[in-house]
DNA sequence: GCCAACGTTGGC
DNA sequence: GCCAACGTTGGC
């Protein structure tokens, strides 16, 4: 199963919001970048992912899971996009921030330290292993 | 609020 | 197909 990470601005949609759609999830729209796109386009249901409060937190703040695979983004017309659902899992007990990533040894290449502009990230096994630990959670 | 990094657009 | 201009993201 393949892991990934989400990233929000907890202003426009924050965890609480994303636990509060329960297990219907939301649908993760609005994503304009190829890149992005093509990350969400390989994410199967069941896959999982930490969901990152970026700007205000910087840090991983809990896990989600693909409820919905890749189908038309609702917030354009234009075909070229498209999103999944997703919904909350479960907090992390203790947030992951984007400074002990970068200070955390085997985390050196996570897309979230290289790559800050990515807003759908893939997460490597070993690199989910690391965060989930780091977060006291079950990985 | 600033700015660096990076992606996209459009003229040529 | 190149590249300058522009827009956006996100850390600081």
């Amino acid at each position: 199963m393949a892991c990934w990470l989400f990233k929000s601005e907890p202003d426009a949609w924050s965890w609480d919001q994303q636990v509060a759609k329960g297990d219907t999830g939301e649908e993760w729209g609005g994503v304009r970048n190829y890149q992005a796109r093509n990350n969400m386009r390989a994410m199967k249901i069941g896959d999982r992912g930490f969901f990152y409060h970026s700007n205000i937190g910087k840090e991983v703040v809990g896990i989600v899971e693909v409820c919905r695979e890749s189908c038309p983004d609702s917030t354009t017309d234009d075909p070229r996009w498209d999103c999944v659902w997703i919904k909350a899992v479960k907090p992390v007990q203790q947030p992951v921030t984007l400074e002990q990533c970068k200070q955390e040894p085997g985390l050196e290449k996570m897309a979230l330290v290289t790559n800050t502009r990515l807003s759908v990230q893939p997460v490597t096994d070993e690199e989910w292993q690391i965060v989930c630990r780091m977060a006291g959670v079950e990985a």
